[in-house]
DNA sequence: ACAAAAGTGTTACTTTTACACCCATGA
DNA sequence: TCATGGGTGTAAAAGTAACACTTTTGT
């Protein structure tokens, strides 16, 4: 029997919600020098899925998206952006949807409002790692982050979704606060070169990286040094807010 | 009495369309050396519209925004890009379109689908001026062009995405074909300088702007030359489409 | 004492900037 | 012939790329 938010959802979904519009979101995390998604593991099927909702009738599409991401990572205050729209008529499954409720005990009519077509909204999310509590959704068993460069199948078009903010990632470093989004409070160099390498996938010069870095004066270099690793210890870094919020204003001027 | 047409629109709009969904389009062309916008007056109103529509419930988003483009300018191959959602649930008032349809003798019901909460995707296109016959629609009483510089009062929101539009447009200019989709397919280097500077709304020095820009060897100059003008004729030139593409792909690295 | 990571410095090369000069044209 | 727009050149400054060397740390 399927749980009762689960049918909440798919009985009364159609007049509490916007019809044909959903969100989807690809949150982005930064851990073990890796780039992170987090992903939900849809209930009797294989495929995985990006975290995803709807919009309530009056409610901000932005603030949907808020809503969504704040329930599958238990945060509030996230750097959320959106990035495009994926409205292609055949971009939804009936049949897929049909199958993994069937599963659940739940019939579907043909005319469900949940196997209509439906045009989502794609935004991106940055979010600290360490903060995140994972959290499933009724249709999905499981919540967790997977490495991008480990991506599991997903369904419908999510991977194409993902694909895309990835790319609009790349677009956005020179002008989005997304080592601050992404990284603790305090970091290191290597670590933040490391996101920026991960980020644009290509291998990046430690002296050049550094001194560009450092001329945009973004950083403030910290007294402390990260201890415990096998090696000569670095220095902490943390964000100088007010230079990094107006540097970004026109771009730091990166040809990375 | 209201023509036909808009009474079709609104009496079976509602089963006709996607609900809540609508798009709108920032149409851009060049003239005069100076940047426009097609905008559309709209009916028993002083406000002007952005050209928008709907979409059809199985349409490709993109082919709805198409559509919508060649009703109002009769051309069909067009660049088009999405580039924001403008979802505020309060960017819609539904006291406007009442006034404006009761004064074409239409009453409306207050849960009239037209006076919903509309979610709107904002694209952007570009195309050559001299090909567009703008064409009213059924909301408008006439539609064509407005300098960049000199809009009058738009209706809701579409103020803020024109504005929109046309930050987009500085940060594509270096990946995407805009001097080539704005230009005519012969035009002159201090042309396409007046375009790049109208878009990025400064002064750029002009022989450095023909140096870089033949750097990139995305033009071709022919050997004829503008004539007509009172001055120095200037050559002619085209773009290389296929150097244009290859270069446009990791983007033209200007600061410019 | 050594391997590996991290800090710092130098030099050649490319790109950007800020200019000056000459040419063609219509009034 | 002159004012104006347009083509071309050059030198200084800034930024980028490609390097080597030293310091620190755990094993």
């Amino acid at each position: 029997m399927a749980p009762k938010s689960l049918r909440n959802l798919i009985f009364s979904g159609e007049s509490a919600y916007l019809s044909s519009l959903s969100i989807d979101c690809v949150i982005f995390g930064f851990h073990d020098n890796q780039l992170k998604v987090l992903l939900l593991k849809v209930k009797n099927a294989k495929e995985w899925s990006l975290p995803g909702g709807f919009i309530l009738p009056d409610e901000d599409v932005d603030e949907a998206a808020k809503r969504v991401l704040s329930e599958r990572t238990g945060l509030s205050k996230i750097f959320l952006q959106q990035f495009r729209v994926f409205g292609r008529p055949d971009r939804t499954d009936p049949g897929f949807h049909r199958q993994f409720l069937k599963k659940e005990g739940l019939i579907l009519k043909d005319d469900h409002w949940l196997l209509k077509r439906f045009v989502t909204i794609g935004y991106y999310a940055l979010v600290e790692y360490s903060f995140v509590n994972p959290a499933p959704d009724s249709f999905s068993e499981w919540c967790g982050w997977k490495d991008v460069n480990n991506i599991p199948d997903l369904m419908m078009d999510h991977r194409e979704i993902l694909e895309s903010a990835l790319h609009t990632l790349q677009l956005h470093l020179n002008y989005h606060p997304i080592g601050y989004n992404l990284l603790p409070e305090k970091f290191t160099m290597p670590q933040l070169q490391k996101l920026y390498e991960t980020i644009l996938s290509k291998k990046l010069d430690r002296r050049n990286f550094q001194r560009k870095i450092i001329s945009y004066k973004i950083l403030k270099r910290l007294k402390e040094v990260k201890t415990g690793g096998a090696h000569k210890a670095p220095y902490l870094y943390r964000f100088d807010l007010k230079n990094y919020r107006k540097a970004l204003k026109n771009g730091l001027h990166g040809g990375w």
